[in-house]
DNA sequence: GCAAGGTC
């Protein structure tokens, strides 16, 4: 027999249908098992990797197992799908040939490698080899099948190196920074080569906030008349206000026009759908998680493209006007009409050969999907539609305007073909008003204001911007970064959209910058790719990289001081169980801890005011301040239902009012 | 109970 092996069920589906055609479909071990009619070929699909890294149990506990020895580890591979693994088992003792036909690349590489040891192990005399495709058509898939090539084990070793170097760092760096503070169990603090630079991110754009000292300057504003009133902009900032008022008294009751221009500029359409660009658009009404969880869902159930893509260019082998097409009978046509009138696709800078961009493969109805479902299924459809249609173009007018020396600028802006904008209604288009001028006309001066203005501090990170940055620097993949903010959320780093850090947050990143900096740092993600290149290529082995980092790691332990770094970390936990001042002494208020939880002051037991808590669910403390008290709104997160939030001030006093009505 | 990477 001849067995096919694919990185999920889905793809193993297709493949069959493309080799066999008609295809019988049995379950072995609760796995779908493709088979041609004879019987004599067979395709199944894994969960992507089936086996995981880890420690042996032996080093389970974290309070006993010397930290240096999970530097000398061997590390095991533990199945972790097994189901497939039985089912790949005994399909094996059938076959004679297996071909690896994961996706094609590094990490695909590993996941087949992976599969074939297990198959191996039941079948040690099975000829391997390997099937590269990068689009499941059936031009393309015949074409790797029929020439199928040697299964590259240096690029399943980079991949796996990647894996150990990893594990070694997280494990090692996690442990001691939650042994050295003491928080254990559920409450660990984690450490990682991706989420530890991008925790850093957030930290420091938050401490460039806190730090950030507005600086005042005036801008001046005029109205001005030629029949029909406009207002214009003094093209200059002041930063003393004696300058601006100078300049403001200068202006008297005429003006020149001292530039005129007319022009219409086009507006690109914009670019097809990649995981990033989707999420941030998505990120506008939607968590990145969610809307990654139901992107997935309309693409099992058939309605989108595969969901996780770098790609931005559709290829030439996607037919844009059979898909086009489909929506002239749907709540779309209109928007389908404009894009038939020019299908000419728009392309991003990206073009991979992984997947195709997100776009729609089929036609549904508001009555078939829930209403989060729908809300991402139309903008999947309305981007596709709109990277198909005109530009949009706006009459741009310009103007320079001259009031006794001192020059404003007016635009004005109308949408006179609307293009893709009629499709993609997810951005505003804000016109403004300038009449037509010629040079060298007078102007009436209506009126003249001066203001004061601040300087504002660069804003938060938001879900999608940082998830764009992470991008930027090759942080995570495509389909681990919306992952990594749900860790650094669940960690209680970060709350909150736009992202706060929490003091454990600052805590844990300045200890790292002090003990281990490289971890906190894009530049390991970017060395470790170049370790992976060379061992790829033969010119480096795994040993030699694995031993680099184990040799830092050993220094560090050396180095640090435990007791120090435990303190500092305590020192910020502490600070984020605070939830603002006591009504009664005026220090901090705290979440404790004696017998049940309740919110105690930090001077006790001089000030003995308390406020209850629930007991059940879990606690957080959110981003948002009561505005009545200045204290911290709590969030309970039951173990079943919904979370609810409330400010502890404002519940305990109506909890009161409502008391003392039953009593009186 | 640790990471990040696949996939669900």
């Amino acid at each position: 027999m001849w067995l096919i092996v694919t990185e999920k069920d889905n793809t193993a589906r297709r493949i069959a249908g493309i080799l066999f055609g008609r295809v019988k479909v049995r379950k072995i071990d609760g796995v779908n098992v493709y088979f041609s009619q004879d019987e004599k070929n067979a395709v199944v699909g894994l969960k992507g990797h089936i086996v995981e890294l880890d420690y042996p149990k032996e080093y389970n506990n974290w309070s006993k197992v010397p930290l240096k020895s999970l530097l000398k580890a061997d590390l095991v591979k533990k199945v972790k799908a097994r189901n497939i693994a039985k089912a790949l088992s005994q399909l094996a003792q059938k076959a004679e040939r297996v071909t690896i036909a994961t996706d094609y690349d590094r990490e695909g590489e590993l996941i087949g490698v992976e599969a074939l040891e297990i198959i191996k192990k039941a079948n040690p005399s099975v000829k391997a080899d390997r099937a590269k495709y990068s689009a499941i058509t059936p031009q393309e898939i015949k074409k790797a099948f029929s020439s199928t090539t040697k299964i590259n084990f240096n690029l399943a070793k980079a991949a796996e190196t990647r894996q150990i170097v990893d594990l070694m760092w997280g494990a090692l760096l996690t442990r001691l920074l939650s042994l050295s503070s003491g928080r254990l169990g559920k409450d660990f603090l984690s450490v990682g080569r991706v989420q530890s630079p991008t925790l850093r991110f957030i930290v420091e754009r938050e401490r460039e906030i806190q730090q950030f000292k507005p600086t005042p300057y005036w801008e001046i504003f005029a109205e001005f008349e030629n029949g029909e009133k406009f207002s214009a902009k003094h093209v200059k900032r002041f930063l003393k206000k004696e300058e601006a008022e100078e300049a403001f008294s200068r202006i008297g009751d005429r003006a020149v026009v001292k530039k005129y221009v007319e022009k219409d500029v086009s507006e690109r359409r914009p670019i097809p759908f990649n995981t990033t660009e989707f999420l941030r658009e998505a990120g506008k009404f939607m968590a990145p998680d969610k809307a990654m969880s139901i992107a997935e869902n309309l693409y099992m159930n058939g309605y989108i493209s595969y969901p996780r893509t770098d790609n931005t260019v559709y290829p030439p082998s996607l037919n844009l006007k059979a898909i086009v097409s489909k929506f002239l009978n749907s709540e779309f046509k209109a928007e389908a009409e404009i894009a038939l009138s020019h299908m000419k696709p728009s392309r991003g800078k990206k073009e991979t050969k992984d997947h195709p961009p997100i776009h729609p493969v089929e036609v549904a109805s508001r009555k078939d999907l829930s209403k989060d479902e729908w809300r991402i299924y139309e903008l999947v459809v309305r981007r596709f539609l709109a990277t198909l249609a005109p530009d949009a173009v706006w009459a741009v007018r310009q103007a320079e305007i001259d009031a006794s020396g001192e020059i404003f600028k007016a635009t004005g802006k109308q949408l006179v073909n609307p293009g893709w904008r009629a499709i993609y209604v997810y951005y505003k288009a804000e016109e403004s008003f300038l009449p037509g001028l010629h040079e060298g006309q007078t102007l009436k001066v209506l009126s003249k204001k001066i203001e004061e203005k601040k300087t504002k501090p660069p804003g938060r990170y938001t879900m999608s911007s940082i998830i764009k940055l992470m991008e930027k620097y090759n942080l995570g993949t495509k389909s681990t970064r919306h992952e990594i903010l749900r860790k650094l959320y669940s960690r209680g780093y970060i709350r909150g959209n736009p992202l706060k850090p929490t003091e454990v947050a600052f805590a844990v990143i300045d200890a790292l910058k002090k003990e281990a900096e490289v971890i906190t740092l894009p530049d390991m993600t970017a060395k470790l790719e170049e370790d992976m290149d060379r061992i790829e290529e033969g010119k480096q082995d795994q040993k030699a990289v694995v031993n680099e980092s184990a040799k830092f790691l050993e220094e560090v332990l050396e180095n640090v001081n435990e007791e120090e770094l435990g303190k500092t970390i305590r020192e910020g936990v502490r600070k984020d169980r605070v939830v603002g001042k006591c009504p009664e002494c005026g220090n901090d208020l705290e979440i404790r801890k004696a017998r049940g939880r309740f919110i105690g002051c930090t001077s006790y037991p001089e000030c003995r005011f308390t406020l209850p808590l629930p007991q059940k669910g879990r606690l957080e403390v959110t981003a948002r301040k009561c505005d009545k008290h200045d204290m911290s709104i709590l969030r309970i997160r039951p173990s079943k239902g919904k979370s609810w939030t409330f400010c502890p001030y404002c519940s305990y006093i109506e909890w009161k009012g409502r008391d003392g009505q039953s009593q009186g």
